[in-house]
DNA sequence: CCGCTGACTGGGA
DNA sequence: TTCCCAGCCAGCG
């Protein structure tokens, strides 16, 4: 049986299962989540698999940001503006186009 | 194989 | 601190 036909990469379940450990209110960056995958250059390769998500996933996509503390989105492109209001609804504070930071990061 | 394009980054200026 | 840029790496002609 032929087969095999993988739907999708093991890492791109990786990224989705870390990203569903991120808890409400607290951002991790592209780069960062790719080092908790395991593979710690493949940062541009996060955003792709964000990228790819199906427009109803549940899974909390807005919490990641670049390592600036920015959204990788055209300011106030219609796509920068969903996941501003999304995480400012779970009290993420924004200075500017910048998330003040307090803590970045999940888990701590 | 080549070149170009990103939901990216670290480090030098 | 902010800006700039070479390096990065998979996907798609």
């Amino acid at each position: 049986m032929t087969v095999t036909t993988t739907l999708f990469d093991p890492l791109d379940a990786i990224v989705w299962q870390l990203l569903a450990t991120i808890p409400s209110g607290r951002v991790i960056t592209y780069g960062a989540l790719a080092k908790l995958a395991g593979y710690p250059s493949h940062a541009r390769y996060v955003g792709r698999i964000l990228k790819n998500l199906p427009k109803q996933t549940t899974l909390p996509w807005h919490r990641v940001v670049n390592a600036r503390g920015e959204l990788s989105f055209a300011v106030d492109s219609q796509r920068y503006l969903r996941q501003k209001a999304l995480l400012e609804s779970e009290g993420v504070i924004f200075n500017g186009h910048k998330i003040a930071l307090r803590q970045y990061r999940w888990h701590g």
